[in-house]
DNA sequence: ATTAATAGTGATAATCATTCTCATTAAAAA
DNA sequence: TTTTTAATGAGAATGATTATCACTATTAAT
């Protein structure tokens, strides 16, 4: 039954991570530390973020990039993202929690948490698709 | 303007993801593709599943472990985790979708897809933390 | 306070999923 | 057919993440 402990690091990484209003990579994250501690080892901050995520302190995104993306854990919102720029939009609806905890409530569960990313295409513009496939 | 040829391989692999009812990771769909060709190689399987996703084919699921995983696409159903056992749960909500095609628009946003997994734990059970952690 | 026990750190090597390279093969077009 | 060029297989390269390990710092016990 190991417990944890408060350290230097931990305390500067729960700072930029506070500070941060984006939704920051880990090679940003590092070098956000590292501005205000040189001597911040990248392994600490892989070990530190999947601590503060395992105690729910943060959210991991996923944006189809293969890399982890977080921010301080707010339940109340969700994003979408603008296939087109790659830019992230945040949006909260009360009616989309309310109807992720009765579905999982329906099915048997209670809900731990959800993670949802809406993809999107500015209104106007139209998809360039360069070739067709037919499969069969 | 490069067009897009079926090959036995993409034959095969088609036929491999249309078979299964579950959400394999690539290693797995290789597998089952080298049991039907000895000559299978994973280099064209992560090829042509990024092509297939592309042409809106298959969809890409990302369930927390580091690894892709597969289904053919439909648009109508979501998936619950259950985060004791890792077992993936389908589910169909019309209202669900409907929700998230409004906020888009409303956010001026055509969809373009979604992606949603629903973390939960079967109720009746308790979560343990084994740990405690405060910041400042 | 001092010491003892042990969790955390920095540096870097190891891992592992995914992507790239390139010579060869096979579709589709001419 | 022959030509063109996309796709393949094999394996090397990449790049994000994880593990290792000697050392340091935090917490608990004295």
């Amino acid at each position: 039954m190991m417990d944890i402990r408060m350290t230097s690091q931990r305390r500067l990484l729960a700072s930029v991570l506070n500070e941060s209003n984006d939704h920051p990579d880990v090679e940003t994250i590092y070098q956000r530390c590292k501005a205000k501690d040189e001597s911040t080892s990248i392994a600490s901050i892989y070990r530190s973020l999947s601590l503060f995520e395992d105690t729910g302190l943060i959210e991991k995104l996923d944006m189809g990039d293969g890399k982890a993306r977080f921010e301080i854990k707010r339940t109340d919102h969700d994003h979408l993202l603008d296939v087109e720029t790659g830019q992230i939009h945040e949006f909260k609806s009360q009616e989309l929690q309310r109807l992720i905890k009765e579905i999982a409530d329906e099915m048997g569960f209670d809900l731990t948490e959800h993670r949802l990313e809406i993809y999107g295409r500015k209104q106007g513009r139209t998809a360039c698709r360069c070739y067709e496939i037919k499969i069969y």
